[in-house]
RNA sequence: GCCGCGUUGGUCAAGGGGUUAAGACGCCUCCCUUUCACGGAGGAAUCACGGGUUCGAAUCCCGUACGUGGUACCA
């Protein structure tokens, strides 16, 4: 095999989906597998779209994830630029070829002209309402205009984009890695705009010649984008030849949870989970959509869950790393059917990532965590407290609730909770408060402690522990009840008993 | 409408002529734990439909249905 190169394309308009950093990261993981080259290249060709700072955005995410580009605008490499608009002048030239040598013409039909063309379209009753072969000879262009009439209205600067002109009857085939083989019949494939009227080149001319230039190898991205192929592999054809294109894999869609579609910004806004990457906000609009990473997702569940939405190695194995990803990945295992998105399933993966990740790893996002809550806690019970409730927490955020009483006092208690209270276990906690102060603190104490003085007292201790757990927790969750007191200390877990029995 | 792609439990899916049709998420039951989880053991639930081919089809072929994408001077 040649020297792998892939690229990942993204148009930068706003946020990095779900979709998007798939597709990312099955290019990176194939070129990484291959020892090859991963492009990160801008397609900003449509200026009216274009926002800023979504550039720099994605570049976040990408570093989040883990799957930093090798070459990109602000990484550098052989084939700078990377932004198409910064591209502009190579691409005028390859169009010009192709209409010098008869594969695209100019056409200067105005906005209501197609319009018109289309409305007579319909009203004929036509299955097709394209610029296509059909059509392109009754159109102002310069297949019907003489060579005169044609230089003299560009040289008078009436607007005019190029199409290519795509000949009819002709089978037209890509092999597509995940696909096989996929033929279209150029008779219902249109004479698509290649260069438009601002002088910008649209997306098919320029991902041909870009991915000419840049060498790339192979190209995966999303299944959206199979229908407009044959106007590619025809470019290929009559720019540098079948021979240099690339091998194309074109990936399933990711769609909603539940309706039909694909899945949009929108979905997760109305369902309640995060479609992109990180935070995204919307300069335009000052709206912020709320990513995976903020939500409390660690990167390498994001990545997992995302390889394993298309893909699997046909094994049981549902954890994998990204190391583990790169050996195992083989592009022909990629499905062919669109997956539902399942954010519980989204969940499962990352509380599995939690439990297997050190302490060390998390500590600085927990420690972010209670940050934000407002609560500054001491470095070193946090890392003792990290193993402790790790296994009860699914997002990153969870270690907030599950963990803030080990650093301060609950201030609501469910006393609810506590059912059948009465002076005879009133009496015992008094009295478990006077031994308590006396022994060592230490957990197995504490409960020999507990355990003998309930006995004592004739009350069965499961009667006790409950109570005693709202007393230092607030509530019915967490772990071990000595366990915790032994971690929050004996001055501490004394008034914190004391407090509640005050309110009993 | 036309063109392309797809279709195994509710979801993600293994399996590609002979299987009791894996596994995971979610759901339910039980055990563990007198908290909530974790963990463990079970359970309900699937080959879109119709025709072929074949001794035999979830698997191959053809239709149909359904889903999905495209059908822009957007990517």
């Amino acid at each position: 095999m040649k020297n792998v190169r892939v690229r990942f394309a993204p148009s930068p308009t706003g946020g990095l989906h779900l979709g998007g950093v798939r597709t990312v990261l099955y290019n990176y993981l194939f070129a990484r597998q291959h020892k090859g080259t991963f492009v990160l290249r801008i397609e900003d060709t449509d200026q009216s779209r274009y926002v800023e700072g979504a550039e720099q955005y994605i570049f976040d995410c990408l570093q989040w994830c883990g799957l930093t580009p090798d070459e990109s605008s602000i990484h550098g490499g052989p084939f700078t630029p990377y932004r198409q608009s910064e591209r502009k002048d190579m691409y005028k030239k390859y169009a010009d070829q192709l209409v010098k040598d008869g594969h695209a013409y100019y056409a200067f039909d105005t906005p209501e002209e197609l319009e018109a063309m289309r409305e007579k379209l319909k009203a004929s009753g036509s299955n097709s309402l394209q610029y296509d072969h059909s059509v392109r000879m009754k159109m102002k262009n310069s297949l019907n205009l003489s060579e005169v009439e044609t230089t003299q209205m560009i040289d008078n600067g009436v607007p005019y984009v190029i199409r290519i002109k795509v000949e009819p009857s002709q089978n037209i085939h890509l092999h597509d890695l995940i696909r096989g083989e996929v033929h279209f019949d150029s008779s219902t494939v249109d004479d698509k705009v290649l260069m438009k009227a601002d002088g910008m080149p649209t997306y098919h001319l320029a991902v041909v010649v870009d991915d000419f230039l840049m060498e790339i190898s192979h190209a995966f991205r999303g299944e959206e984008w199979l229908p407009s192929a044959p106007v590619h592999i025809l470019l290929w054809k009559y720019l540098f030849g079948l021979d240099k294109m690339p091998q194309w894999a074109h990936l399933p869609l990711i769609l909603k949870p539940d309706g039909h579609g694909k899945l949009s910004k929108r979905d997760g806004d109305a369902l309640g989970f995060p479609v992109f990457a990180m935070n995204w906000k919307d300069p335009k609009s000052g709206e912020t959509t709320k990513g995976f990473k903020e939500t409390g997702f660690l990167p390498e569940a994001f990545i997992n869950m995302l390889a394993v939405l298309g893909w699997n190695d046909g094994t049981e194995q549902e954890i994998f790393s990204m190391e583990e990803l790169i050996g195992k990945f083989s592009i022909d295992r990629v499905h062919k059917g669109g997956a539902r998105f399942d954010f519980e399933k989204a969940k499962w993966y990352n509380h599995e990532w939690i439990k297997i990740s050190s302490t060390e790893k998390l500590f600085p996002l927990v420690n972010d965590v209670y940050l934000a809550n407002g609560l500054l806690v001491d470095e070193q019970l946090l890392r003792s407290v990290i193993p402790v409730i790790k296994d009860r927490c699914t997002l990153i955020t969870d270690f907030y609730q599950q963990g803030n009483f080990f650093f301060q006092s609950p201030t609501v208690w469910d006393l609810s909770s506590i059912s059948k209270w009465d002076d005879n276990k009133k009496a015992f906690f008094l009295s478990f408060i006077d031994t308590l102060r006396a022994i060592d603190w230490n957990m197995a104490d504490i409960e020999n402690c507990f355990k003998n003085l309930a006995a004592e007292k004739g009350i069965k201790p499961g009667e006790l522990q409950l109570p005693m757990r709202i007393m230092l927790v607030g509530g019915k969750f967490g772990p071990a009840v000595f366990l915790i007191a032994s971690i929050i200390g004996k001055e501490e877990t004394i008034s914190r008993i004391q407090n509640v029995l005050n309110k009993l």
